[in-house]
DNA sequence: TGTAATTTTGCAACAATGTTGCAAATAAAA
DNA sequence: TTTTATTTGCAACATTGTTGCAAAATTACA
């Protein structure tokens, strides 16, 4: 698991690696991501962290670490937007997370499989080909 | 391919098999959905149609489309909701397309590849699958 | 370590999207 | 046609996302 100090130390490696300056609202999101273990949607920013801070600030943070490869985007069918830290090595310009997303229906969680990977897909001719999303709805472990 | 006619009894018997009146709405954003071939978010009714109907009907209108099985959303990562006909037996409490779908990085637009079927996923231990969502980003057909 | 250059943040103002209650209009049933 | 049930349009509001700009924080460098 790892004590807190470790953690710090981990984000600020990360955000140096990324060329990304280290301020108090990059780590204390990527805090969030990595203690959270799933995804989360802009709204629990909020929730987690209160107003500490803006809500303008946390929508560019987002960007931010899209755009560097830090996080990266889960398909939904509601209005929300989902992001979760990319566990592989994902860079500004290639996301390499080629993993199943799970959403579970009972407690609403969403999961990044990273064990499992996504299938092989036949499309018919014609079409090409540049990243497969998987999206698995169910329950999870912990609600049955 | 048919004409205006045989669409707007097709529509009819649609609206009357789903016990839905009958309605200028319902039957404009039918055929809308009929003519397009592919998916259609809440803006494109304002673009397709013009300022024939107000915005809150067209979301009630999708949301009862929706749970009488006439439709059915198509995940997206960005705040949009698509959605597509069902083409296949889809009732008020079943959903029954397990096709993947494909979104166009060029033109934007999303296809229902109703032959394309879903492939088995094999999930850790411990979670139970209801559905599963596929989606294929690339370049379509008549893009390349 | 202190100062200048650069980047990030917070606020205000706005735009887009989605929801609810309710009375008027429309469709279905009688 | 008349009655009953359903749907629509409007107003008002809530939530989500965007942009410009000055103040604050971080980084680069002497
Ligand atoms: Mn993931
Ligand atoms: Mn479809
Ligand atoms: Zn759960
Ligand atoms: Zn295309």
């Amino acid at each position: 698991m790892g004590t807190k100090q470790q953690l710090t130390e981990r984000i600020s490696t990360l955000l140096r690696d990324s060329k990304l300056s280290i301020t108090d609202t990059r780590v204390k999101i990527l805090e969030l991501f990595m203690r959270s273990n799933g995804a989360l949607e802009h709204s629990d920013f909020e929730k987690l962290a209160g107003k500490s801070f803006d809500r303008v600030t946390v929508y560019r943070t987002l960007q931010t670490f899209l755009e560097k490869g830090i996080i990266h985007k889960i398909p939904t069918t509601d209005t929300s937007v989902r992001y979760a830290v990319c566990k592989s090595e994902c860079t500004e310009h290639h996301h390499h997370d080629h993993h199943v997303h799970f959403k579970c229906e009972t407690c609403g969680h969403t999961t990044c499989l990273d064990e499992t990977d996504v299938p092989n897909i036949q499309l018919p001719k014609g079409y090409a080909m540049h990243n497969v999303e998987v999206v698995v709805n169910g329950v999870c472990k912990s609600c049955k």
